[in-house]
RNA sequence: GGAGUCGUGACCGAGUGGCCGAAGGUGCCGGAUUGCUAAUCCGGUGUAGUGCAAGCUACCGAGGGUUCGAAUCCCUCCGACUCCGCCA
């Protein structure tokens, strides 16, 4: 959520972050009406706080009075403090509403951008950043990962239509192995070198944790629901772990000494993929279920936009270690996810694409999150006075997305007798072997 | 699923319907004392809204209700724990 002061100090200033993001005139118009319904809200807060403290001084007194024996007096006070409960009642059915509405409002506009979000309203329009690694060559045609890998064997696209239909994939014998030692690979690289701590979490969470991170309630389609509650509560499968281990720490005031907080984790993740039928229906790039490494960081605002390119550092180890291909572009205005600040995609090199595809993002997201969260820290004290709580800044990138790295390899490491050869960082993870090959016809 | 106990501040833990934003303790911060450490003593120490400020208002798992007045009484829900049953 915005900082409400921002919004009731500044809506023009607001207004141009939502046209940054090429946001609709509807949308934009919201915070007028939120600064409309902040100023009501207000006068009816005074106007109810100023009765009820009226209503605890006579109740002090209606005590009073009736020990000192005067039941007549503190009857006529009773009277009067009813009057001021019944206008009170109407001051704060009228807040629900009030309230209610400015909330659900605020709830469905995103974060303000960083002053280097480039203009932009699509893909195309991010810049790109930098550049590593060669582009391999062949010297004949490249497979995409799905020829590849269904001639190793590993990949079966079409048995797993029997179970759960299009866009769900079964792995089989070292394409299962593989997709093990990349989680092992990348959570050790993560914890040993990074200094993360592992987490495993739940895989389905309340509606309003996801609340907490921005998926609620404006993209609820893009999420599986549960048909049932769960302890009583609406629930989702997570879309990615960013939900669940954000939210770890919600709702408490953390000590500064304990961040940047950093947690890499490995789940699984469920996406409805709405609205993008017909896109990357071949292969295994785009799924209703894919696994992930997620690094995800709790810091302070002082160190976050830093903590945020040390992220991105992490991730592309990862890709680097691996040898492959990739770029890291900068989301512009029009890219940056709804809850994000300022966002990094890092995409890998994908032959039978003659293209880079995202395989990480990494945003940044100011106290949008922690905001909705009621996440905290306690600053250091200063000259020995105690400071105030201050909303932390998250972070998240992945690290990486384990199918799309799949494919990745696959294609990049393909040679021509149908043979991929795997990384040597990977070997250790898949009993030493060098190389996949294709079963004799 | 059955039976029962319980949810209070960063933490532990008191709390008879008004004098409780809440005793006491721990932790933390400052000060005093002390060769160092340890110990002792004094003071301070929740969050949020509003106001220049004094102050006022709200919050004792969540939400309702009773009452002039609720941490305290009633209802519903959520959560934790113990025992029994079932079970990966």
């Amino acid at each position: 959520m915005i900082n409400p002061r921002v919004l009731a100090e500044d809506p023009e200033l607001v207004k141009t972050h939502l046209r940054r993001r090429h946001a609709d005139e509807s949308v934009i118009s919201t915070v007028d009406e939120i600064v409309e319904l902040q100023t009501t809200r207000k006068t009816h807060v005074l106007e109810r706080d100023d009765l009820r403290a009226t209503r605890n001084s006579s109740s002090k007194q209606i005590g009073a009075l009736f020990k000192a024996g005067k039941g007549a007096e503190a009857g006529e006070m009773k009277a009067a403090v009813t009057a001021g409960n019944d206008r009170i009642k109407v001051l704060e059915a009228e807040l629900d509403v009030i309230e209610a509405r400015m909330h659900d409002l605020a709830m469905h506009l995103p974060n303000l951008l960083h002053d280097t979000v480039p203009a932009g309203k699509t893909e195309d329009d991010n810049p790109v950043e930098r550049t590593w690694g060669d582009i391999p060559t062949f010297d004949f045609t490249p497979q995409a990962h799905v020829e590849v890998g269904a001639k190793l064997g590993i990949l079966d696209l079409e048995r797993s239509t029997k179970l759960t239909g299009a866009r769900f994939a079964i792995l089989r014998g070292m394409g299962a192995r593989m997709e093990r030692a990349l989680i092992n690979f990348f959570l050790d690289l993560h914890t040993g070198e990074h200094g993360h701590t592992e987490v495993m979490v739940p895989y389905m969470v309340h509606a309003h944790v996801a609340e907490g991170t921005g998926q609620l309630p404006k993209f609820a389609d893009d999420m599986f629901k549960l048909a049932g509650k769960v302890n009583g509560e609406d629930a989702y499968l997570i879309p990615t772990a960013e939900i669940p281990v954000t939210n770890i720490h919600r709702e408490e005031i953390l000590d500064i000494d304990k961040l940047p907080i950093k947690f890499a984790c490995f789940t699984p993740c469920f996406r409805s993929e709405a609205g993008s039928a017909g896109r990357d229906v071949r292969g295994i790039i785009r799924q209703h279920q894919f696994h992930k490494v997620e690094m995800v960081w709790l810091t302070t605002p002082e160190r976050a936009e830093a903590d945020h390119h040390q992220m991105v550092d992490h991730a592309e180890t990862a890709l680097k270690r691996l040898g492959i291909p990739y770029r890291v572009v900068r989301h512009c205005g029009g890219e940056v996810s709804f809850a994000a600040h300022k966002c990094f995609d890092l995409e890998a090199w994908l032959p039978s694409q003659d293209n880079y595809r995202e395989i990480s993002s990494v945003s940044w997201f100011t106290d949008f999150q922690s905001r909705r969260m009621k996440m905290r820290f306690r600053p250091a004290p200063v000259e020995g006075k105690k400071q105030k709580p201050r909303l932390v800044h998250t972070l998240n990138g992945s690290g990486l997305a384990v199918g799309r790295t799949m494919v990745a390899i696959l294609e990049n490491y393909q040679q021509a007798d149908g043979s991929v050869i795997i990384p040597e960082a990977l070997r250790p993870y898949m009993g030493g072997i060098e190389r996949l090959v294709p079963p004799a016809e």
